[in-house]
Parts: C-alpha cells; structure tokens; sequence
DNA sequence: ATCTCTGTACTAGTAAGGTAGTACACTTAT
DNA sequence: ATAAGTGTACTACCTTACTAGTACAGAGAT
C-alpha cells in the first residue's frame, strides 16, 4: 500500500494524493479499480478518517475518482492520463523552473513563488 | 535593488536571499562590494531589521559575508562562485527530481520531501 | 428494521513558522 | 565624549495550516 513518512515536511494528505498517483501511475491501480475506502485506509496508517478524506476529495475534484456517494471510490478512465499528465507537468515546471529561472537574470519573486506552489504540492 | 513581492507564499527573507544572490549573479554585485547595511535595506523595504538579518546571518553561514562585527556585510571572493554554484545545484535538482522522481515509481514520500524541502528554499 | 458500512460537516486543538517590538553591545566619526 | 551608525539577542504576537475528535446523513445488507 502506501507508506507515509510522518517525519517529512510535507503533509500527510499530500502524501497520500502522491502515493495514490503513483500507484496508478505504475499501473498497480488502473481505472476501474476501487480504491480503499476512507475508512480502511484512515485504520490502516492510523490516521484520522478526514485526513484521508482531504486527500481524496482533492483527487475527486481533479478528477481521478468518479463514484457516487455513500457507496465508492472507482478509479476514472481519465486516472491514469491524469496521473501520467500531472507527472508529466511537473516534470515540465521543474527543469523549465531550473532553467529559465536561473540560467539568466528572472525576477527573484518568481521563483520564490514556483519553489513555494510546488512544496504546497502543486503537481 | 530587490523586489519584495508580499503576496508570495515564499518568506521574506528567502526572497531576500535569492534577490541578492541574483544580483551576484548578474554582476550587479560583485565581490569585495559592500552590500547595504541591514537597517538601510530594511527601512527602504519597509521592514523588520530582524527579517533582514536572518537573510543576511544564513547567506553569511553560507559564506557569501565576509566581514567584522559592527561593520559591514562585504562579499566574499567566493560569493560570486557560490551564487553560481547555488544556481546549478537547485537546477540539478531540480531536473533530478523531475525525471528522477516521476519517471518511474520512486517513493513518494522521497518526493514529497525533495518538494518540501524546496520550498523552504533549499537553495 | 436494524446494523454496519460508506462519506462528510463542523469544531477545535496544536504545532510551526515568520515577522515585528524592543533593548543591548559594539564601532566609528565628529 | 557623545552621537549615530552598525549587528544581534530575546521575546512575543500572529497567522497559517495540518490533523484529530466528534457527530451526523445516507446506502445496502441481513
């Protein structure tokens, strides 16, 4: 399943949201699939129930889950997509961050800024 | 001199530190230069001295500072390679953990804590 | 129908971090 | 010697954000 580092810096529900990518991104959890409910997974890494729920709610609006309430959390056919194109994107605001912003002279509060967004998990 | 953009996520003084270590960068400050005084550029910033003198107390752990008490803050000969320095090493990391981290399934918590440790301006 | 599962809303506590206020010690120049 | 500059230490406020506690509403199965 997914391991959470409770010493890192960042959040546990953005942990979660990454892990959860991760999974589907190496095809572990495809569309389709039903992931763990809030719950067992909040009994699971003992955490509380809206810790989890943050996570996939966050996911629900970017569109990873389709599935009615009281009853699932069911993998999207876009999942995958989404999760290679969140992958993708970040990959891209990374090196073009790098690059663009160092290389020459960019205004310091810009990448300030990028730094700031892509610790608060901006994938 | 250096723009403070207070609406950013990123801290004051991480701003600060960036904005001088771009001015080395593009020779607008170079070593053995005196770099303003920590109430003048807090009184033009309209600002805290101590904000500005964490900025400055980290750079000078950093080793861009050489200077006696009392003084001033004059730039190492080697602030100029540091600042260079900085820049190719945030940018390795940067692609690094582009590539490195979603390329294939790494960790997420590894991740998650490069993305963390980013925005605390890891420089 | 009741029990148990699901997700969720609201509240509150708590920890971390950043910034400002104030006061002190020292250096230098007038 | 005095005044004005320097950097710094200590404190405290404040904001932000994450997480947990608790309780509620609906769905499905026995």
């Amino acid at each position: 399943m997914i391991q959470i580092d409770f010493r890192s810096q960042a959040p546990i529900y953005e942990q979660i949201k990454t892990g959860l990518k991760g999974l589907v991104r190496r095809g572990l959890l495809k569309p389709g699939d039903e992931a763990p409910s809030i719950r067992a997974m909040a009994a699971q890494l003992k955490l509380n129930p809206n810790t989890v729920a943050r996570a996939y709610r966050e996911l629900s609006a970017e569109g990873f889950f389709e599935g009615q309430r009281g009853s699932e959390n069911v993998l999207s056919p876009r999942a995958a997509a989404l999760a290679r194109a969140a992958a993708a994107h970040l990959q891209a605001r990374l090196t073009e961050g790098g690059k663009e912003g160092l290389g020459h002279g960019r205004a310091a509060a810009a990448i300030e800024e990028l730094l700031a967004k892509l610790k608060k998990g901006a994938l």
